[in-house]
DNA sequence: TAGATACCTTATAG
DNA sequence: ACTATAAGGTATC
């Protein structure tokens, strides 16, 4: 067991329930079984953990790890399986100047509003294939449910891992998906999107296309290279770009963010889903635009809208 | 290129 | 109890 702290003091303004409860991650579950849709569940210290996945010695080996963390106050307090906090700097981005990300980020009070309300909030850095299922799940569905798609991806297709007397299951590889039937997918409640999972599964394990190659290009093009993955729009490709691949520019143009739109910036509505993610990007503060778009989404999917 | 429609499953409103 | 509607959209026509 491996043990750490880290001080908001040398990290800045970091709020863990508001990072891994919003949204925007499906890889962190909370240790206390309470689901996230519990919403008088207050978790502002409970333990919330992954497994992460490096490379073993040997090159057929996966090499498995399990972290969890929690926050109490102005402390972050970590258990792992191996010394985690170079990983954990890095998934939480712990290194991201907060408040100088604000200071770049134009003023207007519903901004103020969100920031103010959940700051302390930072972007992920989840791992590609497993971010891209998951957004691939994400259509038309509640958070709550994509949670769910996800464990029982984990539990049926997932490798298992025991730290500390648990039981851990990582996300299935490509090639574990690959080989899973429609079928299999859609008794574990994924619908249409079953169909998507696997043929997508099976163009990474193929070696089609992998995620992570979007990494070196541009950010519409990289945004273009994604959609190539079956069950993947503009609209997924932006939630894995911001959430994993590190384009904190991106804003995903879902239905939370077009309303928003709609109702503060309708000069921002282009039609296309490029001009008008173009336009709210620098309505967004433009490099950190991505950062605005989490703040105001969580914002207003817990009742944060003008008509409250 | 832009617009309309079907699509699985689940939860909630009426 | 039963039906309509919507939930972090995408593929297809």
């Amino acid at each position: 067991m491996h043990r750490g702290t880290l001080s908001l003091s040398s990290i800045g303004p970091f709020d863990l329930q508001s990072t891994v409860e919003s949204g925007q991650t499906f890889r962190w579950t909370r240790e206390d079984g309470r689901s996230y849709e519990e919403s008088d569940a207050y978790g502002g210290d409970a333990w919330y953990a992954t497994v992460v996945v490096g490379d073993g010695p040997a090159s057929d080996e996966r090499d498995l790890d399990v972290v969890r963390v929690r926050q109490t106050d102005d402390r972050l307090e970590w258990e792992a399986s191996f010394d985690a906090e170079a990983t954990l700097r890095r998934r939480l981005r712990l290194d991201d100047d907060l408040p100088a990300i604000r200071d770049a980020t134009p003023s207007d009070p519903l901004l103020e509003t969100a920031f103010d309300r959940y700051w302390g909030l930072r972007l992920v850095r989840d791992p590609p294939f497993a971010t891209l299922i998951a957004f691939i799940c994400s259509a038309q569905m509640r958070v709550e449910r994509i949670h769910e798609m996800q464990r029982a991806l984990e539990e049926r297709f997932g490798e298992s891992i025991t730290f500390d007397g648990e039981e851990y299951y990582a996300f299935p590889t490509p090639e574990r998906l690959a080989e899973a039937t429609e079928a299999e997918l859609r008794d574990l409640g994924l619908g249409y999107r079953a169909p998507y999972v696997q043929r997508t599964a099976e163009m990474v394990a193929e070696g089609t296309a992998h995620p992570q190659e979007a990494t070196d290009l541009a950010y519409e093009d990289a945004r273009e290279y994604l959609a190539q993955f079956v069950g993947v729009g503009e609209k997924v490709a932006d939630c894995v770009l911001l959430f994993s691949l590190g384009f904190i520019e991106a804003v995903p143009l879902d239905t939370w963010i077009r309303s928003t739109i709609e109702e503060y910036y309708p000069e921002c509505d282009r039609g296309s889903y490029a001009e008008t993610s173009r336009a709210i990007r620098e309505r967004f503060g433009g490099e950190y635009a991505g950062y605005t778009q989490t703040y105001v989404f969580h914002h207003l999917r817990n009742g944060g809208g003008s008509s409250e």
